[in-house]
DNA sequence: AATTAATGAATGATCCTTCAAGCAGTTGGT
DNA sequence: ACCAACTGCTTGAAGGATCATTCATTAATT
C-alpha cells in the first residue's frame, strides 16, 4: 500500500513511541520496537522523523503544545484570581492524570538529560510558569493575594507542588485519579497565597 | 602498584562518575571515559563495581546516606516544630547547592527511568518524606500547624517546592547561592501550615 | 613463590541508520 | 480497455559504529 492511506503514520508511530518509551525508557527503547508496534518497517520511521531523539521531542512537544492551550483556553473562562489558580491546579492534574504512560514521559523520561531539559522542557515550562505567574500577579492587584510575595517564586513553588504530585502519582501504581487532589493541593497553595 | 595504596580507589571512581555523568549524562557517559578520570584501567572499575549501572546507583546512595544523616543530626538540634521545618528547608537547599555536579545527578540524572526511580530514589525519598511528615505531625499536635491537613500530603507538598527550587537552581547557569531561597521557601510553606 | 590488584586489548552484543530493491497506485499513450 | 513507464512511499536486510564487559597477562606486595 502506497500513498498513505490514512495520513495518520506519523501519529501511529508517536503513539507507539509513548508507550514502548514509557514501559522500557528511552535508551532501552529500539527504533525496531516502536516500528513493530506501529505496524511499519523500521525503515519508515527515518521517512518521518531525522532520528530517534527527534521522535522523543516530537511527542512531547505534542503533548506540551495540548497543554498549554487547554490551559490558555480554561484560563480565560475564569476571571477572579483565586478561580483561575484552582482551575490551573485541577486542569495540571487532570491532564497529567488522563494518560499514564504520557505522564511518565514528561514526569520522568524527559528529565534525563539537561540537554532535553534545557533546550526543550524548560523553555515550554518557562511558558506555562508564566501563565501561572500572571494569575498570581492579577490576585495581587485585585487584593486577593497577599502582595509581599515575588511573582515569579510563587509561579515556581505552585508548579513545583503541582509536578511532585504528578510525579508521585505516575510512580505509585495506585489506581487512584490524579485529580481527585485537586482540593487539597488547590487549599495548601491557597493558603500560602491569601492575605492573612 | 597492586594492593590499595590509598583505599581511596573506589571513591575517585565515584567521583569522576559524578562529574563525567554530569557533564555528559548517565547513557553517554562512558564506563572508559569514568576510568580515564579516575585514572584507573577499564577493567578496574569491575573489581569495585558490579556493572555501570551500580556505580549510579552507589553515587546516589552515598550522597543520600549523608543527606539523611545530616539531615537527622540537624533535626535533632531544634526543638520547635516550626523551627524544625525551617533547618529541614535550610539543610535542603544547603546540601544540593553545595556541588552542582551532584546535584544534576540526584535531581536529572537519577530521574531517567521508572526503573531507577522506583527502585532508588523512591525508598530513599520515602524516607526523607517521613521525616518531613514527622515535623509536621509534631507542629499539629503542639497546635502550631493547622489540624487539618494530612501530613503525608504536606511532607510531599512541601518536598515538591523544595524540589522545584532545587531543579530550577541546577537548570540555571546562574551563579546564585541556592540557600539564599530558604526564607522565601519557609516562608511560602509556612503560610501554607500556620493556623490562620 | 604465592597472592592479589590492576591492566587494557579483544570480544561480542546491541542497535541506529542507510539504501537498493519492491510495490501500489497514477498517468498517458495506443 | 490495456499496457508501459513513472512516481514516490515502503521495506528490511546489511553496514558500521559504539561500548559494556571479560580475561589472559603483568606487576606489586607479602
Amino acid at each position: 500500500m502506497a500513498r498513505q492511506i490514512d495520513g495518520k503514520k506519523k501519529e501511529r508511530i508517536q503513539d507507539a513511541a509513548v508507550v514502548e518509551i514509557a514501559h522500557w525508557g528511552y535508551y532501552q527503547t529500539t527504533v525496531a520496537r516502536i516500528a513493530k508496534r506501529a505496524g511499519v518497517a523500521d525503515g519508515t520511521i527515518y521517512l518521518y522523523f531525522k532520528n530517534k531523539e527527534e521522535i522523543l521531542y516530537s511527542v512531547f512537544e505534542r503533548a506540551m503544545g495540548r497543554f498549554i492551550n487547554e490551559g490558555r483556553a480554561s484560563l480565560e473562562k475564569s476571571t477572579g484570581a483565586k478561580e483561575k489558580l484552582r482551575n490551573i491546579v485541577e486542569l495540571h492534574l487532570t491532564l497529567v492524570g488522563e494518560d499514564r504512560d504520557q505522564a511518565i514521559i514528561t514526569q520522568v523520561e524527559l528529565r534525563h538529560s539537561l540537554h532535553f531539559m534545557d533546550q526543550l522542557s524548560r523553555a515550554q515550562v518557562g511558558e506555562y510558569l508564566e501563565i501561572i505567574g500572571k494569575a498570581v500577579v492579577q490576585g495581587q492587584e485585585s487584593g486577593e493575594f497577599r502582595a509581599d510575595l515575588d511573582p515569579v517564586f510563587a509561579a515556581k513553588a505552585i508548579f513545583g507542588v503541582l509536578d511532585e504530585m504528578a510525579t508521585d502519582w505516575v510512580l505509585s501504581r495506585r489506581n487512584t485519579r490524579l485529580e481527585s487532589k485537586t482540593s487539597a493541593v488547590f487549599d495548601f497553595i491557597w493558603a500560602g497565597l491569601r492575605v492573612c
